[in-house]
DNA sequence: GAGACTTAGCGTATTTTTGGCACAAAGATT
DNA sequence: AATCTTTGTGCCAAAAATACGCTAAGTCTC
């Protein structure tokens, strides 16, 4: 008979990306404590103590709609972190004053999220103390959580790859050089724009609509939106092209 | 405060995938209980629930070790699954008496493991009762062991284009063909040889051996190793061709 | 109205990929 | 020794992907 471990606490970290139409942001908190010390010093990511009768997705769509107000999110379990090391002694006193829990470990499950960051998500997430930066500007968090933050990005770059999820996070109707901008964000590449739109269009993806953009100093673009009956026949016929044949 | 659930006991299933040269397999075990009608019937993945001070990545090595008998396997984690109602009423009691456990709710994590599958395997998982089935041909399995696997695979699928473990299923020494069929078992497409070879040798990831195939009636094939130092040099610079640029 | 800026789109040369056909080579089988 | 099977190679034409020059069009600022 096994010397099984019943007592861990396990908690949810969110890992929630938003696109500005230039760059991939990520949505981080503050730590809450009474130390005013920390505060304004310590980010991290939204996360939560999964409650009793309660599956890791629910918890995490609850922490998504605490940071977020919005419900229905596309949300993706990454990894779990289980170190018996990675929350210290000072960690878990907080976690016991704040929480109210008291344990020896936590095991925390990584999930990432896909928002469309429109002007009222940024005003109401402003309103929470939450901030969205750069996802190449954050170099430090709390904890293990930089950890949970670079994996969930592989995460995104893989899964980007196999369905069309990139345009969870664009709004509803986006131009072509906003989409080509994610994947150049998201993928830390360059893409030829001429070829880009060649494929994009052939591929059938994209739904034209009569509208284009506005207040810019330029030619407006056109707004597109993406067309969900040409994922239905996918072509696994020939060789590994369902692997994003559209970019 | 919340009200939170700290009486989860936390398990790990391992799909161990193998590769004859033909098929993909997954090793499976027959569940071990007292009442002898279950013989012979239910199967399962690997499992073991994690202990004291014990990482899920231990955990999971352990049950590894236990049914393959290897040490330092390429393992991953995969997905975890969390409904408290996936576990049933008799099952929980299964756990109970056969783990001494008693828990409403056994949250699992998935794993997946890559194994050589020579004759000494099998052999060794023979003796374990153990048995390697096709992946296509496994339609049943106990609790939600099914979803489990069907998981593993689409996360195989997505990794063995990312990093080269495509070998890690593979002997030392293999043939161009066993390559392609492994490929081609995993992904269920089928891949034209004589291309495949062109791009196979442009990239530079194998690396002749002077040996051959021996025992086959007809012309036998030379047998290559992996060359890890081509993977040294990403090729990331034009592109997403670090995806997979060799199939 | 003249630039500045960026989208939108055409066209084309070049390179790469695909896939067919032919055929030699090496071992086992009969 | 003839036959069979699969590997391994070369050639080549069609198709697809890629690189890139160039033009027109629409909106803003000055």
């Amino acid at each position: 008979m096994d010397n099984v471990q019943i007592n861990s606490a396990i908690s949810v970290d969110c890992v929630i990306f938003g696109f500005d139409g230039e760059n991939l942001k990520v949505l981080l908190v503050r730590r809450r404590t009474a130390d005013p010390l920390y505060h304004d010093k310590e980010l991290k990511l939204p996360g939560a103590m999964i409650r009793e009768n309660e599956t890791l997705p629910e918890a995490a769509e609850r922490v998504l709609e605490g940071s977020t107000g919005l419900k229905g999110i596309y949300l993706k379990q990454t990894t779990i972190f289980s170190d018996p090391g990675r929350v210290d002694e000072s960690e878990l006193e907080w976690i016991g004053q704040y929480h109210g829990i008291h344990t020896v470990r936590v095991v925390t499950v990584g999930y990432y999220a896909l928002v469309k960051l429109d002007q009222g998500m940024i005003n109401y997430t402003r309103r929470q103390g939450a901030v969205w930066k750069n996802v190449d500007d954050i170099h430090h968090l709390i904890m293990d959580h930089m950890d949970i933050l670079s994996d969930a990005l592989t995460v995104l770059q893989k899964d980007i790859l196999w369905s069309p999820i990139a345009f969870k996070l664009l709004p509803k109707k986006f131009t072509v050089r906003q989409l080509q901008n994610l994947l150049e964000a998201v993928f830390g590449i360059e893409i030829d724009n001429r070829n880009f739109r060649k494929k994009l269009f052939a591929s059938g993806i994209l739904m034209e609509t009569e509208e284009t953009e506005k207040h810019v100093s330029h030619k407006p673009a056109k707004l597109y939106m993406l067309n969900r009956n040409a994922f239905g026949k996918k072509d696994i016929t020939n060789k590994l092209q369902f692997v994003a044949s559209w970019l």
